[in-house]
DNA sequence: GGAAGTAACCTACTCCGAGTAAGGTAGGGC
DNA sequence: GCCCTACCTTACTCGGAGTAGGTTACTTCC
């Protein structure tokens, strides 16, 4: 089998071990039996344990920009932009679960790396919201956005996690979050 | 030496070492070595090195839950609790950035036990939020409330790991955050 | 066809650190 | 003097991360 197509399959079978038990509690010889396939694999494609939760991390991190990304591709309006993003945010919670419990990698972190990888995830997702804010805030300055942008991301992550054991729609969370930022920001 | 005072001193230690190299790099017999103690007494105290963290994030949130609530006591006007709050708040993060980190966990946490207790402490700053909220919007239902109190968790916890790298005073990230949350949630 | 190289893969280890079993010592109550 | 309890130790076990050193099988070049 190709390494390519391995490496894949290595992915998913981690990620949904990770995702169910935690980091701590999958073993890699589990993660190897599983793929069927032996642990110096994974060693020699991954380096490390933690190696290959970030390259999960990276993945779910991934798809997750790209939805947003997608969200407000050729939309005008600031006021919409925002609202299509945090809807969309919401609903890749919704749909995956799974990539968002690696993306926060569920409190069972391994290392530096790890974190380093999280936190990465976050700046990419900052500076879309950096992006965003300068279109209808130009006069703030710059360190002022980054810090309403980081605002958003933390105000995001924590209602993701309370979101998921709710019985709220995405278009709502997107909402209430739209209220405190939209009411919060614009101009007077 | 009396249990009271060893447990004191085993956190003491534990805390400083948790928060310098992080929870996987921190061995018991480092720990135990530290406090002049053998490693089987911490377990007497303890229970496990997760168990350990615990006692340590328990610690720490207490500490900053009691300096937000002594920060709005007294206080009349729900916009200056608000402030006050969110102050005491960073405030804090600034003087004790090694009980931050514990707080978070700084993404190096354990297991399950660890991850309860941070959301553990999470709840009572909501629960905090939720009532102030609810002074100024009365008409707004208890589960809209939840999630604005959720977000403003989220939002400070977010800003404070941003904070630590900047050149920001307490009172200005106090400030950001108030902007969207008193100007986004005000009745018109 | 055979030599040489390389990519995919394995068995069988080492080693470190969490957690434990079993016991030692010192001081207070009777 | 004796027991009981609380504080403390040495000397282990054991599981899981990571590795050394191979084997197999396929390609490439002569």
């Amino acid at each position: 089998m190709p390494r390519a197509e391995r490496e894949r399959q290595m992915l998913t079978v981690a990620e949904e071990i990770f995702a169910e038990r935690g980091y701590r509690d999958t073993s890699m010889d589990e993660i190897a039996e599983r793929v069927g396939v032996s642990k110096p694999m994974i060693y020699e494609y991954f380096g490390s344990k933690e190696g290959l939760l970030v390259a999960c991390i990276r993945a779910a991190r991934a798809e997750l920009l790209a939805a947003t990304i997608a969200s407000v591709e050729g939309v005008e309006s600031a006021e919409e932009a925002l609202r299509r993003g945090l809807t969309a945010f919401f609903e890749f919670i919704d749909s995956h679960r799974r990539s968002w419990k690696l993306i926060q990698a569920e409190a069972t972190v391994a290392g530096q790396q790890a974190v380093d990888e999280i936190e990465a995830g976050r700046q990419q997702q900052t500076a879309i919201n950096v992006t965003l804010f300068s279109s209808f805030l130009p006069d703030v300055p710059v360190s002022e956005l980054e810090a309403y942008a980081e605002i958003v991301v933390g105000a995001c992550e924590r209602l993701a996690t309370w979101y998921v054991h709710r019985d709220v729609s995405a278009g709502e969370a997107a909402e209430h979050v739209m209220r405190l930022v939209w009411f919060g920001l614009r101009p007077d």
